[in-house]
DNA sequence: ACCTGAACACCGTTCAAGT
DNA sequence: ACCTGAACACCGTTCAAGT
């Protein structure tokens, strides 16, 4: 007999490690190449696994990506002011949408759930206590804006576009455009 | 033999009668459901059939989805200056969008194509000839508000809310809220 | 030109079974 | 508890064939 070497006991499978590998699929290769079937392969496991740690299968991986990039928490440490406190919130959420085009559609679309409702709630609590009025509208507002800046600034990234230099330059005008609209939008709110 | 009423030829298909039926589809049961086996059955016909008035498919049928709910124009009758005509379009963007929420996922994702593109384009160009100093730049705004506004506005109408009262009381907020950000946005676009 | 029928590869999900 | 294998109903798409 041959000596092969030893095959290592595969780590476990995770709600983590699914999220991850679906990210990485969704982002890589589009939404619709998202299979159970091809998660699994990428798992190094059979697509039937996956329901065991998601038992409402394909729905609750789908709701579980949009919370996942939609979660977003920034501690209100060294934030002076409801104002930096909502742009570096608005900032955050940015962040995570851009680092995540593949399921931007699922994000903008699904309704919150689970921790992402939680955050918004925390969110427009500490609005609130750090002295605005109308906390739960301007979390509105802030969460529009951001979305709708995500939403065009990839659908730019999708354009037909040779020129590759151009598109770079667009990427960078991407956050300052997003800063400047967001300082509108905040001294819109103080009213 | 027994007397049947003739049955009727058939109206032929057509690119209009599929993206319709699409819709309807998409608004009643959501995008998951739209199949193309079931979307035949709607029109009477087999899927098959779909492809010789879609020849790249599913795909192409996601994409004239996508263009029906986004390629929108207001002539510019009776709209004097650059504000009356981009508060106009903002609310035409909105209302197509809205009509549609079944297939609002593709809109704010998919990039422009066709009389989509097209629509843009002009609309820029009679913003531009309106007085607008960056046309390009206000449209990306503009349509960076409207896919925002209606993003949050669809997800909030799938929010789980017992109270249906409160639910339409949200609606009409939804236009008010609309028109007050329109207006911030607007002045904003003077500088 | 327009539509059908059969076929193929792939998909989500269930269930009984293995360890 | 965690994963597999076989099975089922359904899906997108092709292709040859019908009219």
């Amino acid at each position: 007999m041959i000596d092969m070497p030893a095959k290592r006991p595969p780590v476990p499978l995770s709600l983590e490690r699914i999220i991850d590998a679906a990210l990485h699929i969704a982002d890589g290769q589009g939404l619709r190449r998202l299979t159970m079937r091809r998660l699994g392969d990428a798992l190094q496991v059979e697509a039937m696994a996956i329901y065991h740690h998601l038992p409402r299968g394909k729905d609750a991986l789908m709701d579980a990506l949009a919370e996942h990039v939609t979660a977003v928490q920034v501690g209100p440490e060294g934030l002076d002011g409801w104002q930096d406190r909502a742009r570096a919130w608005a900032r955050a959420s940015r962040a995570a949408l851009l680092e995540h085009p593949g399921v931007l559609s699922l994000a903008l679309t699904k309704p919150p759930k689970g921790s992402a409702l939680i955050a918004i709630r925390e969110q427009a609590e500490q609005l609130q206590e750090a002295g605005l009025g109308d906390a739960s509208e301007a979390v509105r507002a802030l969460r529009a804006y951001v979305f709708g800046s995500v939403a065009v600034e990839v659908q730019q990234s999708g354009w037909a576009d040779p020129d590759a230099t151009v598109q770079h330059a667009r990427t960078a005008d991407g956050e300052r455009e997003f800063e400047h609209g967001l300082d509108a939008l905040i001294t819109g709110l103080e009213r």
